[in-house]
DNA sequence: ACGCCTGATTGATCTGAATCAAAGCCAGCG
DNA sequence: CGCTGGCTTTGATTCAGATCAATCAGGCGT
């Protein structure tokens, strides 16, 4: 749990201290929601395990996915601002989080100033994340875009220490496209072309990367070839 | 200041302590920098008077502007996460800024706890401001962001006591495309179809918003025409 | 085993925005 | 003043991705 939830480099009290504040747990099936839209916030969530997407619908219909969410990563931080929900969390796998009450951590991060500390960098970091979206779906082309969304999955499945090169996609042609600024047919062709450069292979959700320099590469530059 | 820096229900004594944080002003002159990005980071910015953007730049050379920032607004939330600025932030007009030292605004914050509060609730408010944006950058067609980035140009005005529907854009078209992740030839087409339609007039970077109501037609769905 | 349904692929065509190109406008400055 | 350079507008053309359409593959329940 504390590698979790928000690690940092506590000590035997402060760890204690944290645990109390982690109420309980709670499982969502697969389709189920987390959260909705609109409703009240009182918790963020930490994912033990799982995998979730937080996504925006608007008035018209249309949706946008605006994160895929893995174990370790904290869920909820947007409804600080309103104490509303301003997403919907959906599980795309069965998932288990536990639960944050969120006055409990303010006031215990008074008491344990690293906690504080890194609980600011987590929304900080969530930020600057967003920002890295807005440059991909503000100037990026459609191969550009999959190759950056193959890669950091990798980079994060690496990090919970599975394969960085061989993994299993929770979410649709549709999601990714939604997430990516793309529509789904355009999404299929693009891992098509990748799969037709020997750089992936895709079986359906499950993804190979063969040439992970060669991705980085479509990730750049597109247009770079001297 | 108190009003602008970080509102919030403060009482007396706690405003005088909020006043030792914000250390001391700074003027950046337009076209000048706030701070660049790989830059180390130690406070935040309060924009007292003014109007700046921030921007990413890639490798490539391509700049992604992330925001426009006026009186009120906090810079520099990006870079709590690696204590390194991650953006550059530039002066579009003679701007004057508040400087809070980031350690001495968490200290602090643990002795007020409405202030912690409300730092939270801007940190989120950030990140749901930036869903907005990556709605509009993977769903919206061109028409559709220039309307709904006027429209929210127009509010924050009207929220600082301006005139919400007569301003002055202190951005470039480019910069504006940059943002909408368009270029600045399709901007500019933009504005010509919403002048030629009436909705508003263009005098370079002078708008005048003739029909409120109109433009926000626009910005919800583009081809709902009864 | 069968049929159904959802999701994925692939092809053909269309379209909105990018790109290329040429003026036009304005502010600042010698 | 007139020239220069940055910014903007507008037109012509191209192209990436959307849309429309058909087919296919896999998982599930009966």
């Amino acid at each position: 749990m504390r590698e979790l939830c928000l690690p940092v480099g506590l000590n035997e009290h402060e760890i204690q201290v944290l645990g109390d504040v982690v109420s309980h747990k709670r499982k969502v099936q697969r389709g189920g929601y987390l959260y909705r839209t609109g409703s009240k916030f009182q918790s963020l969530f930490a994912i033990r395990r799982g995998f979730l997407k937080t996504c925006i619908l608007e008035q018209d219909g249309r949706q946008q996915v605006t994160g895929f969410h893995m174990t370790g990563e904290l869920l909820g931080l947007d409804a600080i601002s309103t104490e509303l929900h301003t997403c919907d969390a959906v599980a795309l796998e069965d998932s288990e989080v536990c639960e944050i009450p969120f006055a409990k951590l303010e006031e215990i991060s008074r008491i344990i100033p690293s906690l504080m500390r890194h609980f600011h960098k987590i929304m900080s970091r969530e930020i600057v994340q967003d920002h890295g979206v807005m440059l991909l779906l503000g100037s990026m082309k459609a191969e550009e875009r999959l190759a950056t969304f193959l890669l950091n999955l990798s980079r994060r499945f690496l990090i919970r220490g599975y394969s960085e090169s061989n993994f299993y996609l929770r979410m649709t042609r549709e999601e990714i496209g939604s997430y990516l600024g793309l529509k789904l047919e355009t999404v299929s062709r693009a891992f098509s072309k990748l799969q037709d450069e020997n750089i992936i292979t895709v079986d359906n959700k499950h993804i190979k990367i063969n040439d992970i320099a060669r991705l980085k590469m479509k990730m750049g530059n597109s247009t770079c070839v001297p």
